[in-house]
DNA sequence: TATGAATGAGGGTTCATTCAT
DNA sequence: AATGAATGAACCCTCATTCAT
């Protein structure tokens, strides 16, 4: 009966995830010892290293899911032919959610990826910044579309847009703030669209005769 | 005659400060070693200690020296009466000025304190939190002028502002791009300006005959 | 149908035996590990101290199957009466033949047993001082017979001629050299004869008229 | 004042030295914990790593002491063009007067270096191999000049050589055999080299008309 | 028989900090 | 002021061994 063991292999190594995600988030990457992690699973700390090979390779399980999910988000955003408008909503909403759902990744993403040299390895500077071109790419689709206004590089509109929803993000990790309700979520995520595009939509010349 | 100790004493301190401000922007707070910097500023690992108390100790120092510098800039700003738009455009040379003069410092602040949970003792998350307070003060008052939009929370806007500011000087930070010309100083300082004020600005309803 | 499982655990057990020769041979006792070992014959680490209690008592079973056809060997060599240096010539095929043929078992007995203070349990000195001591029997006898010469002890003329045999084998050990063929064996054993047994050999008065 | 600190470092260093030199004839390189050769020198384990590297460089320190008080020695007996016997008497000699004086040294350099492949860096190897083939120089020379035969490689001999050698020393290592006094050293010196010589001496045709 | 999850003692190494000189 | 020897808490990781299944 092979499936009872892959569901406890599943099970025990969802828990470390947990418990690191929780610990991580708590004490950052580095101040996070691995019998810490393991205390809070109730494993012994070798059982993480028969899962995960060290506390790097831990580090970068937890990384890949996080982009994972981004990345397929972003994926589908391309696809789906939506306005302008709606594509940069889905990607503010992704934020927003996995923040609701899972603060401690978002948590991580921002503190140990988005911002700081220290832990960045060539390949999670890889991952990084695979994202911002493909964010980029959006944008600069928005762009010729004639969506967005063609002034500005598309990195440097990337840039405002990231940089605005990073911020709301991180602002809210700092203060430990949870997001009550569907409705402040709504808002949030209406002020960045609606300040972003209003200035970053191309400029209607309004003159009429 | 005590002059010339004096002049020893600073000359040492802002050795040893330079030393750790270039020590820790290459290999992150935690990484570097007391020893790195005293190799770096060329004394013995033991005068550090005479100069500041503890590694944490000369790490808040050198963050003071951001934050005095940022807070007065923003006083300044504040008393000044200048139109809004000069006034977000002070704080944003402030950032970019800061980055090409002293890049190690902006990075130190960028990747320790405003996305890293870690560092952050309660002295340290306060300063942060002044930064973001006055900052909104001066959004605030923007919007009582009227020349920003009072439909959203002064919170926001400060976010949106201050996240594209620092999501420019982050990313040049990661990609260790230097700023070549003021030319580019001014059109990156344009682009956020133009894109947030464009969206922040209250909007005329175009008057119709 | 008992034959099969007596196949098969006889099967395993040498698969064990030689996954762990080899693998000692390779990386030295310490460092070999247990499922190092388990990998190689393709068998789980558990099952390995099903076999075997330890790695200890698996070491020792190793070592156990080099001192039986030794010390057998040796009681051959005593119970046939031949010449001495039939004798010592028998001896010295005997390492030459086992390295031959089973390179990584001399390579243990010479570098965890022979020469190594670290692996020694008093167990494992006394089979050792065992064989030292039969070999010098053997010489002692040779002494008797006039076959060697008696003015020095038969300790030290044991030393020589087993110094001489193993210096040899370990060299080739070290150097990852193989015995080619039969002709370079018997030339090497030829040389360990020729320069022990003019020397140790009984010195004959040349008779003068 | 440097003189004083220059002594204290390197007492340290000696009673390091001498410390780690004990332990590791006692438990073998592999079983010696740095704590433990901190304790035998009284002083803490840090302190090692002040001084040594790692344990692998105390380890190298150790093995180049050895070394350097062998090589030369061969390279005296070298220069000396005494006659052969004097010249493998010296090298005998050195053997037993540094078990005599530093039994734990060459108990290091048999047991850890001459027949262990398990510790064999490179470099090592290297340093060994030197030394064999310095020492084939030797009996070349022997050869060359008519003192030994030639009818066998030098290597052989060389082989024959040591390994006697070697393994007089070894067993009185395995033994904890004390070389009580110079009588007994010459006695050793003597068996070797009487039984090496008169068979490895090119055999005079004894025949006379 | 056979598997591999689980445990935890053990050991090397780092480095902030202290302090005698 | 200046040095760097000395200390030892911390922490990562290994791996022999046990045991439920």
């Amino acid at each position: 009966m092979p499936i009872p063991r892959e569901i406890t292999r599943k099970e025990k190594e969802e828990a470390i995830f947990a418990a690191a995600l929780q610990t991580i988030k708590e004490k950052g990457f580095h101040k996070t010892r691995i019998s810490d992690i393991a205390q809070r699973a109730r494993i012994s700390y070798g059982l993480v290293y028969h899962y995960f090979g060290s506390k790097e390779d831990l580090f970068d399980a937890l990384l890949d899911r996080w982009w994972e999910g981004l990345f397929e988000l972003l994926s589908c955003v391309r696809e789906a032919h939506d306005p302008m408008r709606e594509r940069l909503a889905s990607i503010i909403r992704y934020f927003l959610d996995t923040y609701q759902e899972k603060p401690e990744l978002i948590n991580i993403f921002i503190t140990e990826i988005s911002r700081s040299t220290t832990n960045l390895t060539p390949n999670r500077l890889e991952k990084f910044k695979e994202f911002l071109s493909i964010t980029e790419q959006v944008v600069q689709e928005g762009q010729d579309e004639g969506a967005l206004r063609a002034d500005f590089k598309a990195r440097y509109l990337t840039n405002i847009f990231l940089g605005a929803l990073e911020t709301f993000v991180s602002t809210m990790v700092l203060a430990d703030q949870h997001l009550k309700d569907n409705a402040q979520k709504r808002r949030i995520a209406e002020s960045i669209l609606e300040v972003f595009l209003n200035g970053a939509r191309q400029q209607l010349t309004t003159a009429k005769p």
